[in-house]
DNA sequence: CATAGCTCCTGTAGCGACTACAGGAGCAAG
DNA sequence: CTTGCTCCTGTAGTCGCTACAGGAGCTATG
């Protein structure tokens, strides 16, 4: 049994962090010491582990739930798993276009503005009806 | 002189994201009409429309403070506004990065976890004390 | 055995950038 | 005059933490 501390440094998640997903029922509650302390089990640290790589992964919470209730059940469903990694893998490729798309936009805009000119072309731009650059 | 509707279609702002950006101190607040209701100018519409552009290029509300404090000045600082923009690009690369070594790792994981196994290798790997896929 | 300094406890508030009400008032068209 | 749209203020919720405040327990050293 660990205290809430080396359970942090075993799992990778703050102390503060593992009393929130306690809090949100993300994870189950531990026991407690004789003082109220919390006692986690090396399964309870692996499931926090899991959690932090979810995340680390970009799952929200709430899919993190559903994949601990599947990895709890009796034969887990491979096939939803993996279909819900395939929707993560499309919202991160989604937010791969979007940032470069960003990032060509920022560039033009500040390739266009040097030193020395009163006025701000990159200001301008963004400042103006019809913009030079979409975004 | 524009009412907050006509300004929200104008600059493309959602309304009650104009009021928080007022509350905030980002936009200067509108005359009201005798009913109190906001009443907007060109100009503080073309603010509104620069602010909805930064936040679109990823720009933090206290960045947008600053490039319109600098738009508003005399001979407005090119220098820092190219320096500001390159700081953003650099945050922006490393979001790409970041995604993309996560896009990795979840695809590495996704293509071993097959349908018809009773246990699945993707929740297997994530929950073990040594995961097969670095993130 | 006392003290110092660490860890732990609960509860609450803050972050950024909105979004979503509730409960009311004005305004314009039929 | 009524219907239905827009607008008003104020507050609370979102997500995933993070940062206190104010206290209690636990451990190592003198």
């Amino acid at each position: 049994m660990f205290t809430i501390g080396k359970a942090s440094q075993k799992s990778g998640v703050h102390i503060e962090t593992i009393r929130y997903y306690e809090r949100e029922g993300l994870v189950p509650k531990p026991d407690r010491s004789a003082a109220g302390r919390r006692l986690y089990t090396a399964d309870e640290i692996a499931k926090l582990r899991f959690v932090k790589r979810c995340r680390d992964l970009g799952f929200p919470m709430s899919i993190i739930q559903t994949l601990l209730s599947l990895n709890d059940e009796q034969g887990r469903s491979c096939k939803e798993v993996k279909s819900m990694a395939e929707d993560q893998l499309v919202a991160i490729n989604a937010k791969i276009d979007s940032l470069e798309r960003l990032r060509a936009a920022l560039q033009s805009l500040s390739a266009s503005c040097d030193e020395g000119t009163s006025s701000c072309p990159m200001l301008d731009s963004l400042m103006s009806e019809a913009p030079t650059v979409p975004v």
